[in-house]
RNA sequence: GCCACGGUAGUGUAGCCUGGUUAGCACAAGGGACUGUGGAUCCCUUAGCCCGAGUUCAAAUCUCGGCCGUGGCCCCA
């Protein structure tokens, strides 16, 4: 082999691509019935976009360059960045709210393992325009609706509210920049350092219980808001934020969603979220299961707009694909061949390409060009499981071809004219 | 960036430990036998030791490095 794909990526062949586009059509149709309108940004950006929301260390994890008039590029490593920067851009005077989605490839410089890939593809919406109770339900209930209409089953949606921590350490007095970093810790998972930071900031002692015990707090709605009410007794504006943080959860059973689990350790790591923040695990998936992430945040500001509320998410389509696949849900090959139209001499070859153009006019149909013999051509609609094969032999001067039925291994003489109808009738049996 | 295992035609494999014939087999693919009818049979063809260096008279085989793959760690916007 001379070349070799670059490591991380893929090359997707016929029946892959075929399911992907099928699984990507499903997406897209759920988001198009929420109403949500499909908006595309380049490839790459400036480096700097990405830099603003996300940090100078995330260089590290980029493909950029300079571009021959020396500009710092960056291949877009995930869509929510350039999507604001778009609204920003061109879109702020809008009506509100505004629904945009996305499907797009993206691009990080990581080690690739199970799930995870140097260019891989993200389909995610951005709610614009609302801090509602239902705004932000109406997005964690577009994620169920997209994973119930791909038939997903093993799955588990958590939400979190990092408002309620967010707020705890403001009332002591940290600011903002601080509170993002214990984030990071906390999303982090590393017990110890966050003990560590938190002795740092040299917290009362019952502060630092109080939020180590947010961080605990997991389970079912009725339990976990019974245990926060009890933790955060006396604190009128932490308490505020559990209510907000309830309407939200009220709202979202209003749309039918009530298989949640509540996690208020979900801290997603990153500083322009601001309260509401959900993921989904697909737990067959191994150590790459997260499928979809996505939460409440602020991030207009960072790239030059007035501050706006917006709630969104990405799903990892790769990971959705790879969760189907090992549920073991049956994708159908939407490019599937129902017609192969065989020539059975050279001399009628103009004919066959006549009777294959007529059927190409509705329905997928080959045309054999191998100048094959008649026995190998039908082992070949064997082979591809071509069901029915349209035969142009001698009778095409009386106008009549022979139809095929591979499966059932008969055949009969139709007229041309005739034709049309009669495929109609076969396709309407082979959806 | 780190760890483990792996890499032989398009696919799946034998050979590697214990260096030594022309690297074997199956399937697939293209062609042919078979003259207007598909899973059979026979024949032919195409096609391979991931790359590089080292050891050696001799490397698919041993050593080292790189690249790529699979899974895990770190990270995960």
């Amino acid at each position: 082999m001379k070349y070799s794909k670059p490591r991380g990526t893929r090359d997707f062949l016929p029946g892959e691509m075929a399911a992907r586009r099928y699984v990507e059509q499903m997406i897209r149709r759920v988001f198009i019935r929420f109403g949500y309108k499909e908006i595309a940004t380049p490839t790459f950006e400036h480096l700097e976009l990405i830099t603003a929301k996300s940090g100078e260390d995330i260089v590290a994890h980029l493909y950029h360059f300079k571009d021959k008039g020396g500009r710092d590029l960056a291949l877009r490593p995930e869509l929510t960045a350039p999507v604001m920067r778009l609204y920003v851009n061109e879109l702020q005077n809008s009506p509100k709210p505004l629904r945009l989605y996305y499907f797009g490839n993206c691009f990080r410089y990581e080690r690739p393992q199970a799930g995870r890939y140097r260019e891989f593809f993200q389909a995610g919406v951005e709610l614009i325009g609302s801090s509602s109770p239902e705004a932000q339900a109406e997005v964690i209930a577009l994620v169920n609706a997209v994973l119930e209409e791909l038939g997903i089953r093993e799955y588990e949606l958590h939400i979190g509210n990092i408002g309620i921590l967010r707020k705890i350490l403001a009332e002591n007095g940290i600011g903002e920049e601080v509170q993002a970093h214990i984030m990071g810790v906390i999303d982090k998972g590393d017990e110890a350092q966050l003990e560590e930071e938190l002795n740092r900031l040299e917290l009362p002692e019952e502060e630092k219980e109080v939020i180590l015990g947010v961080l605990e707090l997991k389970g079912r709605r009725g339990e976990v808001v019974e245990r926060a009410e009890a933790l955060l007794a006396g604190r009128e504006s932490v308490l505020k934020e559990l209510r907000s943080f309830e309407e939200i959860l009220d709202a979202l059973e209003s749309f039918g969603v009530k298989n949640y689990h509540l996690n208020l350790g979900i801290a997603r790591g990153l500083d322009y979220y601001t309260g509401m923040v959900f993921e989904v695990y697909a737990y067959k998936l191994g150590a790459e299961k997260q499928i979809c992430g996505g939460g409440s945040y602020s991030l207009a500001e960072v790239f030059g707009g007035k501050p706006v509320a917006t709630s969104g998410f990405a799903f990892g389509f790769d990971r959705l694909l790879l969760a189907l696949e090992k549920e073991g849900v049956k994708l159908p090959d939407t490019e599937r061949t129902l017609f192969m139209v065989i020539p059975m001499g050279r001399e009628l070859v103009p004919y066959a390409i006549e009777v294959a153009s007529l059927v190409r006019r509705s329905y997928v149909c080959e045309l054999e060009v191998m100048r094959r013999k008649v026995k190998k051509a039908l082992a070949y609609a064997d082979a591809k499981g071509i069901p029915y094969v349209i035969l142009v032999g001698e009778e095409i001067k009386e106008g009549k071809v022979l139809l095929k039925d591979m499966r059932a291994k008969e055949q009969r003489e139709v007229n041309v004219e005739e034709l049309e109808s009669v495929l109609a009738a076969i396709a309407k049996g082979n959806p």
